[in-house]
DNA sequence: GATCAAATGAAAATAATTTTTATTTGTACC
DNA sequence: GGTACAAATAAAAATTATTTTCATTTGATC
């Protein structure tokens, strides 16, 4: 992800162009790894000005809204964030071991879940979906170099 | 769930059957709504002559991590806990309006996300699936009663 | 370039959650 | 039923993530 692209999705959402914000996704779209607001502040810290934390707060709960960028969700009860250039639906394997964030093709979601819920009246607006596991590189012969402990 | 089922999970976990934990069973496995920590807690406090917050985590953590107890997940960053004496594996769906938890009767995680990641040489240890809409009682045309707005 | 709403910084506040340590309580065993 | 000991809990304080407030700055539009 460029600024160009950044450009692009603030244009589209109709939000102003800033510094801040293009700062924001770049450091999120250039990563393969999720990432805690906390840490994508440390990131954005080394090459912006001055930025507070607040504000980054501020960018990512409104990416998230726009649909630009994804919660991981994990135990430690901390939000991360993910942003991948794939805009359509689709849910994301997550690495244990490294943090790797990986597209799935398809949304595995099948059709038994919705009709149970329709048959009883209601309607569904939207679903979570995350697969844990380990990534190949942790899980593979030479892992040592490629993996931290969670 | 009454005070012998409780007491059966403790046994099968190996947990000593104290008069807490019995009551924090209790109070979600009667409960069709997801709850919170600290509303878990308010709800106790009336019925046991003292117990802290604290002692509340504790439990419910112990009763994540042992599957007895499910997370359910929400943008407002808090988390919340459901009960469901459904002991297979399953997912939920969750009324945005009311908080209803209602069971899916099978895990609707199709082949597909799963050999995706096989194939790249890694493997799946959990998944986190949850369906969020609004349920038939609060869709219907008479929903005012029963509804709350979130 | 001027205007104005939107964005941000800085500091403080909030709220959820966790840690610590002393005390209490279940359980296993007698 | 009584005892010993590990496990569980209370209470208070600490920690940490996140949000709010308000004064100031900045980007978009004209």
């Amino acid at each position: 992800m460029d600024k160009e692209q950044g450009r692009a999705i603030l244009k589209r959402l109709k939000l102003k162009i800033t510094p801040k914000r293009l700062e924001v996704m770049s450091c999120l779209g250039n990563e393969p790894l999720y990432l805690s607001a906390d840490e994508v502040w440390q990131r954005i810290k080394l090459r912006v000005a001055s930025i507070g934390l607040p504000t980054v707060y501020r960018i990512l709960d409104e990416l998230v809204a726009a649909g630009v960028i994804t919660r991981i969700f994990q135990a430690d009860r901390k939000q991360y964030y993910f942003l991948c250039t794939n805009q359509g639906h689709h849910h994301h394997f997550v690495c244990e071991s490294c943090r790797r964030v990986e597209d799935l093709e398809q949304c595995v979601l099948g059709e038994g879940a919705l009709e149970t819920v329709q048959r009883s009246g209601g309607h569904v607006t939207s679903h979570i979906l995350q697969i844990n596991g380990v990534c190949g590189a942790c899980s593979g012969p030479h892992q040592e170099a490629s993996c931290r402990t969670a």
